[in-house]
Order: C-alpha cells, then structure tokens, then sequence
DNA sequence: CGCGGGTTTGATGATGCTCAAGCCCGGTGG
DNA sequence: CCACCGGGCTTGAGCATCATCAAACCCGCG
C-alpha cells in the first residue's frame, strides 16, 4: 500500500521487512477528488501528508478575501501546516487537491512511535525536513533577486510540467502576482 | 563553556551530565568581531553554528552587486546555508557578524556523531528545524500578505529590538526595499 | 445551446525604485 | 581640541513595474 512512499524512503535509508510493516501499520491513506480539502483553515493540523499521486495546495484567504497560494505539492512531496502541527493551534492555511490524488497519512503520535521504533526512518524524515529548509532558503534567495517577469521565466524553465498541470490563475497565486499580469507575460513572452 | 546552549536545549529536552560533556567535546567556540566572516560566498560550510551572544546576518551579492540580507541570527539562533552544508558545494551566500558575537560551532561529522550518542540532542534539533520550518512557512505568508510599508510596520511592533540593533540600511535590505524608501516610510510614519 | 469559469485586453493609477544631491554625526589625525 | 572626512540617513524628481477595474472573449460541460 505505501509503495510510493517506501520506494522514496529507500533513496535516503534502508529499511527492513520489519520496519516497512511497522511504516505500513502506523500510516492511513487516502484518495482524494480534485478540489476536496484534507486541511481546512481553522481546523488543527494533525497529520503529516505524503503525495503518492496527484498534486494538492496550499492556501490562505488574505485581506481583501481572495484565495492566495503559498505552497504546492506533487508525488513524493510532504506537506502540512508546520505551525498549527507543532503547537496544535488552529491552521491558518488550508490544503486542497488541485487533481484526483493519492495521499498516505501520517498521524503526529504515530509518528512519534515511528521514530522511537525505526531509527531510519526518523533519519529519512530529519532528510526530508533539510531539505524543505534548504529549499526555504534558495526559495528566498529568488524572492529577493527577482522581478516578477523573471521570477516567471524562472518559474515555467525549472517546472515546464507545472506550467501544464495547474491553471494559469493558480501559477500566479503562487507566483505572487494577478493573472492579468500573467496573461501580458505570456503575451509578451512569445 | 556551552552555557547558553545548554540553557537553550533544557527548554526542549533533559540532559544528563555525561550527555552535557559529550555535547561539550564536540563542539568549538569562536569569538567574532563585528565585520568578521564565519562564511564566505564560495566556501563550503561544514558547520552549524549556534548565536550565544551577538548578531550576524547572512546575504548574497545580487546582480547589481549589492549585498541582499537574507536572515539575521541573534540569540539562541541556529543559522547556517543549508544546501551548501548538505550537498557540499560552494555557499551561495555569506554569514557575517553585525556586532561583535560569539558562536558554538557544529561540525557536520560531529553533529553526525552526537545524534548517534546523545537522542535527546537529536530530538531538540529536530524541534529546531521544525520551527525553522514552521517560521518559513509564516514569513511566506507575511510576504504574500503585505504592501512593503505594512510589512516594515508589521516588523518593527514585532521585533522592536531589532530597530535599534542593526543599521536601517541593514533592515530595509531584509525587508527587501531600499534604504531611500525606508526612510519615506519613517518620516510619514511619525 | 447557453452558462460559467478562466483567460485576455486595455486604460488608469499606486507603489516603490533610481539617481543625484545634501545633510548629519561620530571617528580620526593633526 | 578642532577640522575634516566619510558612512549612513534624508529629500525630491522622474520613472518602471505591476495592481485594479471593467469588459470582452473563449471554450468545455451540462
């Protein structure tokens, strides 16, 4: 069942039968249609989500009540509201499926008990939130350099499949800009 | 020698004596003066470095050869380039001290070392980078939902030591406008 | 066929940058 | 103790980038 998963971990460690039984035991799964929610702002963050298939985002209502993106994440990607997971206060972030997707799910108390019983696995998780750090900081790094045109360029060259999988309105969401702005890059950009 | 760290762990998790010595042997300390470099863009860093004292800030030199400050670091802060300390390859970005400072040097190996020995260090550096994460995540969010004025205003009611710390040219540099409008935004806001 | 979400277009205007100059003030050398 | 740097902060004019708003358009789906 965490096939996906297990094949990703296998990248960073090397885990037993044993200890991929135990992985399989503490995890939950579940399918999602495109737009269903697993976080709803507001709601506490219990679980720590992996993508096995699909692609979800992440998302906040600003000020003037429209929808803003923040983060997204496709197959072999964790994703969670850090903060509300940590202090278990409300989220201020919602999780929806942006495609019909495939997540595991894993509990903070299981996961807690995985990482007194499966040291590798608690090894691949600390990897994992590296990552995610280095990834904040080069993320920052282009945020400071950019224009909102090259940030764009940047964007659809280190991505091409996204540009495809998600709409235009959510690239610029994410992107930080409205899709009017978008719209005359890509007219401009041609 | 490591008395500020230790003090900072003891919030998360307990130490025993031998636990703290182990701690002790593995890492170095560095006095800095102000100006002075625990990282230089094109090193490799190979270290973690704990803020007991002081402040440094890290940036990168942009295209137009202006240095952009990325993150500061003051007590009880953990800073380093992660990507250059995980893969190994040449920083992208300096680390400098802003006042005279002293820091509690990591060495990857060491860190290595002390998470096989010592568990419950490990557990606090997972709890540290977990708020790093969660810290990132809010600042994204921070900078998706501001105008730069609200963003200077949101800064200095929340960290208003910090205002009186570093130079303004070092903040407006952090908060990604230039010290000319930095200084618009202090005269209208008085 | 018609509806509605998503994209495009264009006019207008605010936000925040650039450049050039002046000012303030603390440190340094005579 | 004074004079003079020089770094940092301020001021102002002009300008680029990007948002806002309103309207039209396109196209897949019921």
């Amino acid at each position: 069942m965490l096939s996906e998963l297990l094949a990703h971990i296998g990248k960073f460690v090397n885990l037993n039968t044993r200890e991929e039984n135990l992985l399989t035991e503490h995890f939950t799964n579940t399918g999602l249609n495109k737009k269903e929610y697993l976080l709803k702002e507001g709601q506490v963050c219990k679980h720590n989500y992996f993508v096995a298939q699909g692609c979800l985002r992440m998302f906040f209502i600003n000020e003037k009540g429209t929808e803003q993106i923040t983060q997204f994440a496709i197959e072999n990607w964790w994703i969670n509201d850090t903060m509300s997971l940590i202090k278990q206060t409300p989220s201020e972030f919602s999780i929806q499926a942006v495609e019909d997707s495939k997540v595991f799910c894993l509990h903070k108390d299981a996961q807690q008990i995985l990482y007194d019983k499966v040291p590798s696995f608690q090894q691949y998780m600390h990897s994992v939130e590296q990552h995610a750090h280095a990834a904040a900081q080069m993320r920052m790094k282009y945020l400071y350099s950019y224009s909102k045109e090259e940030h764009y360029i940047n964007f659809i060259q280190r991505f091409p499949e996204f540009a495809q999988r998600v709409p235009q309105y959510m690239l610029a969401s994410f992107l930080g800009f409205t899709p009017e702005y978008l719209s005359e890059l890509r007219k401009k950009l041609t």
